[in-house]
Formats: structure tokens, C-alpha cells, sequence
DNA sequence: AATACGTGGCA
DNA sequence: TTGCCAAGTAT
């Protein structure tokens, strides 16, 4: 492969198909930052109402730096990975109180903040900064391992270095920045996981894949486990007009979101007497079981699980945040103003 | 190195 | 319906 004319010609496509996204419209640091964060795993179609109400909501680093911890959740909610939002909260008041409200332009800086590894350090220092890095993501994975038949897996580490070292070579100076959003460009709407759009690339006449057709076989990956199901039980216990809610632990699944008590149930255990169970342990009350009022059924990246929500009546006892940050009863409709992750959002709007 | 971490689109 | 995958990072 002739790496010089590769990155020549996927520049000379990128000048003239360069997608027009709302965080292209200036190489603001703090704006190339919040369009990577949420870009993590996740679609630009996505992305796009979420950067936009973000920035509304926090148009800079010292509006973030002061924000209100629930109105980042709020406004994160359904996007996913909430650790992201509460990262962006930890970098930026580092930034402000260490740093004078200016992001570090090296690499090294760069990944010593919350939330930020390998590919935000890079694309905010070729983007933003103007410097000669590499930004490596799934996208330019997937577009060097078929340009080369690359036969190594890519989600392992030596794979990734390979391809990384590759993109290393063929870094376009002063223009590293254009040359990172090319590949991923090329990788997000011609060389896509399926049926790609091979009669549109500028690359086929490089690409070992193209001449083989073997486009499908590549990328290589290692194939991830099985992964679990489990059933869950939740309650919805009423005090009057309202219901009890329960802030999540700032670690973990779901992190600082709120949720309607409950948990797994156990090998062998019935839904009833697991749900009696958890509320004993999260809550300190016994409760009695009443009507199934839902199934919900849900995906998680490691698992899935099927929710079976119950009404419940407090028997004795005063609740207590036992397991959880925070409990609070709320009236069903208040409950838009608390964060919450999909399946207890479900469970919410089904009570109004 | 392997695993945890959300959600939605698509075949 | 099920499984894969999408602009990754932290531990």
C-alpha cells in the first residue's frame, strides 16, 4: 500500500465530502470535546439533539463547571454511559480551578482528565490544537483492516497498535486534524460494518479487501461471550399521591440516575419473595406484594434482564437509603425532573 | 488482558 | 426475536 497517496487522496475526498455536523462549525476546544464525549459508542443522528441541547444549556466550560449535577443527568438521559456526563463535570471544573478554564493541548495532559483516553487526547489535539496526533477510533479500525486484509483482531491490543503505528505513518503534517475526521467520514458512511458503499470510495484502487472482495471477513474480532440474562423485580410503593424513588450509587450501572426500588432475583427464589427481600435490604421495611403491574424487557451491554414491577405497601417501617445515595417519595408526574436510565422511565410514564 | 458500562438501529 | 455494532474509557 502506498500510504503517501492513500492519505493524499482520502484528504482530497474529505475536502470535498467533509460532512457538515454542528460541532464542525468552530475547533473550540470545549465544543470538539463535548461532540467526542457523546460520541463515544454512539450514532451522530444521536448525538446531534443532545450536543445541541447541551450546549444551550452549558455553551462553555465555566456554565459546565457550575452546573447543577441533575441537569447534566437530565439532560444526558437516554443517550447512555452516564459516567460520561459526570466525567465532563469532574474535567471541567479541574479545568476551571486548575488550569484557567484552558484545556493542556498534549496528549499526555490531555489523558490525565476524567473521561479523557487514546482517542478524545487525539482528536482534541489534532482538531482543536492543530497538532500532528493520530485519533484512532472504531471507524479507522474498521477502514485500515480492510485497506490492508489486516490479520490481526481489532479489539485487542497489538491490533490496534498495528493500525495505530500504520495511521502514525501516513499523518498528513499540519493537517492531522482532517486527515483523523476523513477516516472516520469514510469509515461512518462509505466503508460502513455492512454492505459497504465500495463504488463510492476513494480508496478501492489501495484497498487489498476491495480487490479480493473480501470486504465482510474484515475486520477481524474476537468474539465476545454470551452474555446473561437475569430477572428482576421492582416496586412501586405509594405514600398518598406519591411513589417512592431511589438515587442510584454515583459507581456502576445507571450511576447517580434514579430508579424504583428493587433487584435480581435470586437462583430458585419467586419474583414475590425476592422482591420482599431486596426492599428489606435497600429500604430496612417489609412490605406486602400486590398487583403485577408491567413487564419490561431490556439490553444492557453485559446482560439483559426482564423487570417485573409490582405495587407494594410499606407494612412496617420507616424507608432509609440503605443501599442507595438518596430516597425520595415524589408525585408521578414530578417524576420528568428526576434523571433515569430507560426501563425506570418506562415504569414512570406508565404511573401518569 | 478482560470486563463493566446504555441505548437504538439494523439485518 | 436475537445478535451485532456504533466517533471509547476506566479499572
Amino acid at each position: 500500500m502506498n500510504t503517501f497517496l492513500v492519505s493524499r487522496e482520502l484528504l482530497a475526498w474529505y475536502d470535498r465530502h467533509a460532512r457538515g455536523l454542528p460541532w464542525r462549525e468552530t475547533h473550540d476546544p470545549y465544543r470538539v470535546w463535548v461532540s467526542e464525549v457523546m460520541l463515544q459508542q454512539t450514532r451522530v443522528d444521536t448525538v446531534i439533539p443532545y450536543y445541541q441541547k447541551w450546549l444551550e444549556n452549558f455553551s462553555d466550560l465555566h456554565s459546565l463547571a457550575a452546573a447543577d449535577e441533575r441537569q447534566a443527568m437530565q439532560l444526558w438521559e437516554g443517550l447512555g454511559y452516564y459516567s460520561r456526563a459526570r466525567n465532563m463535570l469532574k474535567t471541567a471544573r479541574i479545568l476551571i480551578e486548575q488550569r484557567a478554564g484552558q484545556f493542556p493541548d498534549s496528549i499526555a495532559e490531555l489523558k490525565k482528565l476524567p473521561g479523557i483516553g487514546d482517542y478524545i487526547a487525539g482528536a482534541l489535539a489534532s482538531i482543536a490544537f492543530g497538532r500532528d496526533e493520530v485519533a484512532l477510533d472504531g471507524n479507522g479500525l474498521r477502514v485500515f483492516a480492510r485497506l490492508a486484509e489486516f490479520d490481526q483482531p481489532i479489539n485487542e491490543a497489538a491490533g490496534k497498535a498495528a493500525i495505530r503505528e500504520l495511521m502514525q505513518s501516513m499523518l498528513p503534517q499540519g493537517r492531522a486534524g482532517d486527515f483523523n475526521q476523513a477516516v472516520m467520514d469514510l469509515g461512518a458512511t462509505i466503508c460502513v460494518s455492512h454492505n459497504p458503499q465500495c463504488d463510492q470510495c476513494p480508496l478501492t484502487k489501495h484497498c487489498h479487501a476491495f480487490q479480493n472482495n473480501t470486504q465482510d471477513r474484515f475486520p477481524l474480532r474476537i468474539k465476545k461471550k454470551p452474555i446473561p440474562q437475569y430477572a428482576v423485580v421492582a416496586a412501586v410503593l405509594r405514600n398518598g399521591d406519591t411513589v417512592l424513588v431511589d438515587k442510584r450509587r454515583a459507581d456502576g450501572l445507571l450511576g447517580g440516575l434514579w430508579e424504583f426500588p428493587g433487584g435480581k432475583v435470586e437462583e430458585g427464589e419467586d419474583l414475590h419473595t425476592a422482591l420482599v427481600r431486596e426492599i428489606r435490604e435497600e429500604l430496612g421495611v417489609d412490605i406486602t406484594v400486590h398487583a403485577d403491574i408491567g413487564t419490561y424487557r431490556h439490553a444492557y451491554t453485559h446482560f439483559k434482564v426482564v423487570v417485573t414491577v409490582f405495587e407494594a405497601d410499606i407494612l412496617s417501617g420507616e424507608p432509609a437509603a440503605l443501599a442507595a445515595d438518596e430516597i425520595q417519595w415524589v408525585r408521578p408526574v414530578e417524576l420528568d425532573q428526576y434523571p433515569m436510565g430507560k426501563v425506570d422511565r418506562l415504569i414512570a410514564h406508565s404511573l401518569l
